[in-house]
DNA sequence: GTTCTAGAAC
DNA sequence: GTTCTAGAAC
């Protein structure tokens, strides 16, 4: 499976073509023509990244004097954090910005000739396998090409994983002998926690759908139905625990912009709800639109179904009517438990033995609907 | 032997 | 939130 997969470096301002970052190769970044980086402030070898394309995140070890960020959080010299898809990683003080993402070569090839569609809104369906990463391999392909790509990676005569690669280019020269001193495998922990991914989604370009001056709409990166999109204030605001009267107008236009989507939706028979989970795992006040049809690869388990079938969904107009009432949100932590509830379907209230066999029964019950 | 789930790890 | 995987269920 790891062979399949490749890490690509990629310029959120599209100054330089895509970069190929192997597996669990050290690779040296800085200044350099390749990367359009002339700025004194950064090393030549500024950043050395090595890849996990099994697990999915790039190691970046900062070796310049100057500061490196993920997400705005310097990187200490010498040692290491880790960088995901959907990180912002600036190569110096703030500048630079680049992200990570992955791509399973097998199937994009497959993908490009039926997903692409000319509706937006379309585009957003939950083709999870491989559409995202179409996305952006079009998006970068398109790039390259016009670029005329003439990064190539030199491998050191230092053999398997205590070599670095480094760019075959005349500022990088010196650097292509250089041998990765003995390795600091030990695993720095993450700066980021994982609940609060949503956060750094909500500037990511892949997923942002719109914005205005008080919210944005992103898709879900994981998406439990067809049509799956989170709305999501820009103020800072962690969860409906936090909310006041004062907050009534923001859920009100949430709630409006989130319906504006779901009516963009031009499927017959295709219902939504509009809700917030009871106990959300991740920061972030966030609202759900999700489609009622739940045909998606990432819907798998027990704990996806209940949290959008049974009252752990909290639909976003109740939410408002308690704020308007009470002035705060009531706490429903006790609904926690209903996440182990026996799997019912949405519709017709039958029983299901499990996960595979209420798939193929809501398929049905949908459509009968 | 294969499928599926639930809990640990991240 | 997801991924991984041991062990239960089939």
């Amino acid at each position: 499976m790891s062979k399949s997969v490749k890490c690509y470096l990629e310029c959120c301002k599209s100054s330089h073509p895509k970069i190929q970052l192997p597996h669990n190769l050290p690779v040296l970044i800085g200044r350099m023509p390749e990367l359009a980086v002339t700025d004194k402030m950064c090393s030549r070898n500024q950043l050395e990244l090595t890849a996990n394309c099994q697990k999915k995140y790039v190691l970046v070890k900062r070796l310049g004097a100057n500061k490196s960020q993920i997400n705005g959080i310097d990187i200490e010299q010498n040692k290491s954090s880790r960088l995901e898809e959907g990180h912002e990683l600036h190569i110096v003080n703030g500048k630079y910005p680049h992200q990570i993402y992955f791509t399973d070569e097998n199937t994009d090839t497959k993908a490009q000739k039926s997903t692409i569609s000319s509706s937006r809104i379309q585009t957003e369906k939950a083709d999870i396998s491989s559409k995202e990463s179409v996305h952006k391999r079009q998006k970068v392909t398109s790039k390259t090409k016009a670029k005329k790509a003439k990064i190539t990676l030199k491998e050191n005569d230092s053999p398997s994983t205590d070599s670095v690669y480094t760019f075959n280019s005349p500022d990088a020269g010196t650097l292509s002998t250089q041998k990765l001193e003995s390795k600091n495998t030990s695993r720095i922990p993450e700066k980021h926690h994982w609940s609060q991914g949503l956060r750094a989604s909500m500037s990511d370009a892949e997923l942002i759908v719109l914005e205005d001056e008080k919210l944005v709409v992103i898709r879900d990166k994981f998406p439990k139905a067809k049509y799956h999109w989170l709305v999501l204030p820009k103020e800072g605001i962690s969860s409906t625990k936090n909310l006041t009267f004062e907050n009534i107008d923001l859920l009100q236009h949430i709630l409006k912009v989130g319906k504006e989507i779901a009516n963009e939706v031009t499927d017959e028979d295709i219902a939504f709800r509009f809700g917030y989970h009871a106990v959300p795992s991740m920061s972030q006040l966030h609202m759900h639109v999700i489609s009622q049809d739940f045909n998606s690869p990432c819907f798998k388990t027990k704990k996806h179904w209940n949290s959008f079938t049974t009252d752990y969904f909290v639909n976003a107009t109740d939410i408002i009517q308690e704020l308007a009432t009470d002035g705060k949100v009531q706490d429903r932590k006790k609904l926690t438990s209903l996440l182990n509830a026996p799997l019912k379907c949405h519709r017709c209230k039958e029983l299901q033995k499990n996960i595979p066999t209420l798939k193929k029964h809501i398929q049905k019950c949908c459509i009968v609907l």
